[in-house]
DNA sequence: ACTATTTTGTTTCGTATCGCTACTATTTTT
DNA sequence: AAAAATAGTAGCGATACGAAACAAAATAGT
């Protein structure tokens, strides 16, 4: 066989690495919901009570939800009407498009957030060395960059590595997207609109 | 704030990024399935097939997929039943005990395996650095052993990395749990009764 | 040897998740 | 002003999944 030169007598190639960690990948994510402790919400509700907890003033929309979940408008639509008549979102006109919903999380649905059965991975990463982490974050960013590509979803990232953003200013970072100055939660959120940098890893 | 010097002005603590990171994890997990071009099975249709085609053979049982799984045996037991509907799977006797059914992948189950969604994902950690693939392998298996214990789900791995396997023999290796020998498929398969060495990083 | 008890697997049923298809309301385009 | 596009909702239907009850076989206990 071609196999690279490793411990293992066994013909192991990178292809059957990769798989394994994609298959672990997709495990971890599923004990995440899996056998939690706290069962009150879906694991639709508990991610798009996240997502609202993340996103920027400009993608708190059941919309740009459906996006980000990959899923249909409709379907977005009811898990923010039934996180709505839980009390953990409400709904908000906007002024500028009569069309459009702004969704907030309210005290309740950010007190939810602390029994986020997230939290238990969340914890795990923590874990970690710090450059450990680093480097691990970084992977699963690109990655996430590379999946989303292949299924023509969008990316979403912060504001603070959007090329949208501009800080050359000094002052506060301006957004040339949505033509709007950027405090500094924004900066951390997530955006729609977010427009990756090439991804250069190392 | 008790922030740790880092680079930026904002506070941003291990937490934040642990959280950031936990998230995009499963974001990750999401785009495996969703948006797929290919809709012939469920993700747990799929999950089952890549399960059976990877468990050793004291793992391809109904029951052992649920604990994998983290589901019921009911809930197993249909995802198996719809695969040999579709010709996926086959279910044999087990001579040794009446109850238990061993099930095969089938060839065309091999088949469909090439379609897998989760390829994609495969392919974009094979475009990694092998050096930075192989630390992302790492982390990743610690942090599922981590998740595992936390949910009190069965630890499933690799024969050849099981505390039960005995290499010292210089011929096969031989298992203390199931007390029989391995061959070198069974290493590199997944084992229900994987006895996870202690984790050490680095 | 004979009876519990445990384990494996299946079946049935109910819930609710999610995608699909209209449909309304508002904005933008021509 | 009319047409097209967009944001959001409602209803329908398929089905995935968990809970509970059940049957069969193996094991434990006496």
């Amino acid at each position: 066989m071609t196999a690279i030169g490793q411990t293992t007598d066994k013909g192991d190639t990178a292809g059957d690495i990769s798989s394994h960690v994609a298959e672990q990948l997709v495990h971890l994510a599923r004990l995440v919901h899996g056998g939690s402790s706290d069962q009150c919400l879906t694991p639709a509700q508990w991610t798009a009570l996240r997502y609202f907890a993340r996103a920027n003033r400009f993608s708190r929309t059941p919309s740009a939800f459906s996006e980000f979940h990959a899923t249909t408008r409709g379907t977005a639509s009811q898990t923010v009407k039934s996180l709505i008549a839980l009390g953990f979102l409400e709904r908000h006109a906007n002024k500028s498009d009569g069309r459009s919903a702004l969704i907030e999380v309210t005290p309740a649905g950010h007190e939810k957030l602390k029994d986020d059965p997230l939290s238990a991975l969340t914890r795990a990463i923590a874990l970690l060395p710090a450059d450990e982490r680093g480097r691990f974050a970084t992977v699963v960013s690109v990655l996430a960059s590379t999946m989303a590509r292949s299924r023509t979803a969008p990316i979403f990232g912060n504001c603070g590595e959007c090329g949208h953003c501009d800080t050359t200013g000094g002052g506060p970072a301006y957004c040339r997207c949505t033509q709007s100055l950027l405090n500094q939660d924004d900066m951390s959120a997530l955006c729609v609109d977010f427009l990756p940098a090439p991804p250069n890893l190392r």
